[in-house]
DNA sequence: CCTGTTATAGACTTTAGGAATCCATAATAA
DNA sequence: TTATTATGGATTCCTAAAGTCTATAACAGG
């Protein structure tokens, strides 16, 4: 079980669009260039970041992508749900109805992680980047 | 991201022989026919439990898989790293050195899960089965 | 000391999803 | 209208999960 290296991109493709471009848009171009990626992959996750309504973007000269939201409003799990999915990381694959409890137990722990993820903003991160 | 269907089978395969049969060895013939799993599937994973000091096997008749610590000594955690291996969930890809605020903080949410998985015990859901 | 029973190991096949590329198309600012 | 940028689909490559098959090792019981 391991996270996409996708959400490895998103992630710091997000951090890069607060810490050094908060006003104007950046485009996938430069985006892809400072994360060792290809554009067009690259691309894929961003559309992804679009359609969850994490920032927006822009076609044409002088596009890119920007925040949509506030970066204080934007938490590590948000980007993850938007690029893994917001599925179940443990589904029983039994019959013995829909009462599973070791189901139950892992979804629980699961739902310890996501709360410490929801809780950690973008911002959080940013702030101690631009600290040292 | 999501567990594998082996994990499941895993902790499923231990309650079992908690509730079951605390006392006698089980074989992976019954073991399989319960879970609804082919025997030498099951045998992969019920061979990395022994390996991890979980449980015991005896081969021979009447040989098969009993607990080796005492049912309240034997966590969630301990089953799933067994079969998942240990293994960070997040691992950066960047080149940034070795001090990924990213990783840094996705890390300590997996902390958060293992530190739940960890303390549930095998023995806590063997209870709730038995007062239905 | 056999014989049946049981676990272990390795080789192998199939399948699914991640990772990545390429190209075509849509949108839009200058 | 043109250059620029994002979006979308098709496609390839590769790895790991999922599962099967068969051979071998270990051992209890007669």
């Amino acid at each position: 079980m391991k996270y996409s290296q996708a959400t490895d991109y998103a992630l710091h493709a997000m951090l890069y669009l607060v810490t050094a471009a908060p006003d104007k848009p950046v485009g996938v171009q430069l985006l892809a260039e400072k994360l060792g990626v290809s554009q067009t992959y690259l691309s894929k996750m961003m559309t992804k970041l679009v359609k969850a309504g994490l920032i927006q973007s822009a076609t044409g000269a002088n596009g890119g992508y920007r925040l949509r939201r506030k970066q204080e409003d934007i938490s590590f799990l948000d980007i993850i749900h938007a690029i893994e999915g917001t599925a179940s990381l443990f589904e029983c694959s039994m019959d013995h109805g829909s009462e599973c409890l070791i189901q139950q137990v892992v979804m629980e722990s699961e739902r310890q992680m996501e709360q410490y993820l929801g809780n950690k903003k973008i911002a959080d991160v940013a702030k101690l980047m631009q600290a040292k």
